[in-house]
DNA sequence: AACCACCCGCAACGATTGTTTCATTTCGTT
DNA sequence: AACGAAATGAAACAATCGTTGCGGGTGGTT
């Protein structure tokens, strides 16, 4: 099987072989170890011309390694240059997973599992590669203008409303001075009103773009507010009108683009303006926590070991 | 000659021509700006199938830009690739990306940025771990049992509310007989009367476990429904009462825990959904997508070239 | 209505890709 | 010296690459 194998390892592999092989192997592979980044970035005729050495003779050292060919082999290298901090997704994964998600469609259960498993991997790449776009300095920056704001606006429809609803319900576990634009009533304008220039707006914004949380960002933007958007591209509508882009990768194997990314930079956000409120706000979570207690908001802890009704899946993890 | 460009220059400048661009090389230019590396590392017709765009359109945004051909655009991305400082350690990317956000962070925003960072790697492990624990398998006789209902009722309160309301949201685009559970005007219980054996309850519960989630899911397994929970422990409240307990884990260094484990579990469960409706419910999407539309919820493609108001930030990466 | 400019899908083109095949050379062994 | 195995170079393969030209289609102007 061909498991995801690491360049470094095919390095250190290749290094060791090395005494044992050819003259024009020794040669190639000589090449191959000093510029391990040109096998992801040039041809293999242009590294074999380079390396003077034959184009045939490099696909021999390939399959010396135990690879099927200089493709296979070269694989890993794309990989790596892919995973360096600074840049944005691999998404190569794009063409294998919606394969995978079309035969998933045809209804095996088999199918199905391996849509799942494509979905969480994706979002797990998203995650990493999104922080390291955004950069976590420009993601505390962009906190601390949430936090200096007189009264903070937030606002996301539609498959983004998931994320401005967390973030208004978070803090006002807090701070006070938070509204969300939800539209009730068909009233989503309504609150902006008093907005001004001492205040600022955080909206979530992604593909298909909602027009309403569009104009409310331009809104803002007019009004002098500082405005934090989070959203699927450094050219979505609502970046230009903003003072921080938070863009992160959405994309994955399935139909609906994921929410998950965004969601990681709300509940990230919310962290951040925590930690900006210092003692005070921790004060104001306990405060919450046993105002809701008064209330019975939670279930009781003396009643958790109680027995199932009937008989339930769950194994331990 | 004509002199080395660089490639963030050459991103910039396609920034800004991006308004300017029509449909097709905007939806290019689109995909190009926001992976930009996967310039460097695919061919061009790799990514303009990634990008759902015909090859002529890559060369044709590349000649737009001012270069001769693609072959000429792309080569500032491999240099660019080429002089991307390696980092510290070959493999283990994990401790790499955290010790880089360290390293980047400047002065004041020390801690924030490392706790930003830690936040997004515990999730991102969490993601990974949760998969595992649960196991695809369950995941999907999970979705078959919610896909064979005759109605299915969400619930999600408090910090989960996002994650019910999504799945709400998203199952209305190609299905109908979901029904969420919202509380509005303090009505929770009352559309839960109708409920048999023949329907199904999707509950999410993590802790503190909000009271009348875990009601919900009691009156539902008394009714004989299955019950999905996806919750933070398998011993927890509503894990007994449920057919399918699909636990994930969910803290990390903030003081909220994670909400983004149970919302991936969401998306992913809606995912299967869909894949199992079949055609009907990808024709069901179209439909519901064509009705938007007409009620103009989205923002207009033709205005997304619109110029900003102000200077906005975002910088490319 | 007629026209023009542009956009964009399609289908080819030659060049280059990775790979295979085969004849030749090289070299160690008997 | 002679043999066989391994190594090497050259050529040909299908596939894919980047690129170009053509034609239908669209939208705006005269």
């Amino acid at each position: 099987m061909p498991q995801a194998i690491d360049s470094s390892y095919l390095l250190a592999q290749l290094r060791e072989a090395f005494p044992g092989l050819s003259p024009q192997l020794r040669q190639a592979a000589r090449y191959l170890l000093d510029r391990p980044d040109e096998v992801a970035l040039n041809s293999m005729r242009q590294l074999a011309a380079s390396a003077g050495v034959q184009p045939a003779t490099m696909v021999r050292l390939a399959q010396r390694m135990g690879c099927a060919g200089y493709e296979e082999w070269r694989e890993p290298f794309r990989e790596r240059l892919r995973r360096r901090p600074v840049p944005y997704g691999p998404q190569a994964r794009d063409l294998q997973s919606r394969k995978d998600a079309a035969r998933a469609l045809g209804g095996a259960h088999d199918g199905l599992a391996r849509l799942a498993v494509e979905m969480m991997a994706s979002d797990r790449d998203n995650l990493a590669n999104s922080l390291d776009a955004i950069g976590a300095q420009r993601l505390s920056e962009a906190a601390a203008a949430l936090a200096a704001a007189r009264t903070l606006y937030v606002v996301g429809l539609r498959s983004q409303y998931p994320a401005a609803f967390y973030v208004q319900y978070a803090c006002r576990m807090f701070r006070t001075g938070t509204i969300l634009l939800d539209a009730q009533g068909g009233t989503f304008a309504d609150d902006l009103r008093g907005m001004g220039g001492a205040d600022a707006m955080l909206v979530f914004s992604v593909l298909p773009y909602s027009r309403e949380a569009v104009e409310a960002a331009r809104f803002a933007a007019e009004r002098g507010a500082a405005v934090v958007s989070v959203t699927d591209s450094t050219v979505a509508p609502v970046a230009r009108l903003s003072t921080y882009t938070l863009a992160v990768a959405n994309d994955g194997p399935a139909l609906f683009r994921s929410v998950v990314p965004t969601m990681a930079v709300a509940q990230t956000l919310v962290a951040l303006l925590l930690a900006q409120g210092g003692a005070d706000a921790l004060a104001q979570v306990a405060e919450s926590e046993a105002q809701l207690d008064r209330f019975e908001a939670y279930w009781p802890e003396t009643e958790m070991a109680e027995r199932p009704v009937s008989g339930a899946a769950g194994d331990d993890q």
